[in-house]
DNA sequence: AAATAAAATTAGTCTTGACTAATTTTATTT
DNA sequence: AAATAAAATTAGTCAAGACTAATTTTATTT
């Protein structure tokens, strides 16, 4: 199998992949993993020798057939464990990403089936993000925000749109979780800040900024 | 915190030390690891400077208070998740040890404490090792087997005392798992073989080794 | 098109944690 | 006690995967 650096290449190269759709240089593979371009030469010719990728100047790099199905499952370990760290073990949104990078590398042929099963096969992950299927497919990303609530309506919180800790400590604060019950009282329509009430609780307002943070689930 | 090859260092000194309770020598840790002497030497080096061993020709390796904590946490998150494997996940006794050498390097503050809570602050690990608690205690090694029960008397299965894979494949195939009741029928005088009753299904004979092997609770 | 800036690449270095081979120290025999 | 065997240690090597510095290639300006 792959070396845990290798596999954190493929998952960056996954990443830019999904989120950009543009050429992949070397130089942003760097940047985004936080390491030395003169690494990332070393590493592309690593991982074209395995036929993970493909390295051509004008196409950038690309995952080859085999490099998508072993990133593919990476990025599936990686989200199943953050339910399982998140439903299962009690941690907070903020907290998760970090340990569900290490554990992600856990090699066993049988391991994310088992625990995709164990979870009750999640569609999501706590941010929102697909979990990919054991055939590879995954559905599109969750997209419903609280932004999108009617006044009076109410709604379940299923993951966070955006990651940043400021965000994730923010839910923490307000006793937000995934699961958690949100009726919207009203929309001001001065800056479409909203004022909302968190299970049943008394009324809080926040910013139209954090209500499209909030992936939702009416 | 420490690297992969140090805690594994780390858990075999620890576990030299309560195995065999002798002096542990540089030879003795390279052929329980499978390493060269000369590489164990660098690394007796290299923990001593980290004050987590001692080392005198005299008295051999020991650990010293740090080093015990740490190793300590290592068996204790090792024996978590196979618990968690072999509970939750439904693997099967010789699978979950080298999945568990993996999960049990996992680096989180809470992250045992977590998973100890999640399983209920189980006791023993399916091997019928005690299960550190969170502040180093245990309790000593699970020790009545099959062979301990009187002829009539029925009890569950709470661990193995032998984790050979030819004794672990063989539970599997005779579908022995934690919790399993077991009745004992008849003890057979001539070579003290067993007729066992395995959750009320048909006798069948096992060996008096077999007995000596299976951990049970009455 | 030439000049400049940016990106990619090469060459060489470093650290970790293994290794082998050679040597020294300690134990065990005879 | 001397000879031999075993254990411990030192010295030097290797691969992985990072780095820096220097160079070459490609893109962008003027």
């Amino acid at each position: 199998m792959h070396t845990l650096s290798e596999e954190n290449y493929l998952k960056c190269i996954y990443r830019l992949w999904h989120d950009k759709g543009q050429k992949i240089t070397p130089t942003a593979i760097a940047e985004s993993l936080g390491n030395n371009p003169a690494s990332v030469v070393d590493m592309i010719r690593k991982l074209t020798d395995k036929q993970l990728i493909s390295y051509d100047k004008k196409k950038g790099v690309e995952l080859t057939a085999q490099g998508q199905k072993d990133a593919t499952l990476i990025v599936r370990r990686h989200r199943l464990w953050e339910v399982f760290l998140l439903e299962k073990l009690g941690y907070h949104w903020d907290e998760i990403h970090d340990i569900a990078e290490e554990l992600e590398h856990i090699k066993d042929a049988t391991l994310a089936d088992r625990l995709d099963k164990f979870l009750g096969f999640p569609e999501y992950d706590p941010h929102g993000d697909p979990i990919p299927k054991a055939n590879g497919k995954m559905a599109k990303r969750f997209s419903t925000t609280l932004a999108d609530v009617k006044t009076g309506g109410s709604c379940r919180v299923v993951a966070v749109k955006d990651t940043t800790s400021q965000f994730l400590q923010y839910l923490v604060k307000l006793d937000i979780n995934i699961g958690t019950k949100i009726q919207l009282i009203e929309e001001i329509p001065f800056d479409s800040s909203l004022v909302i009430s968190i299970n049943g609780a008394e009324h809080k307002t926040v910013s139209q900024k954090f209500g499209e943070s909030l992936l939702i689930d009416m």
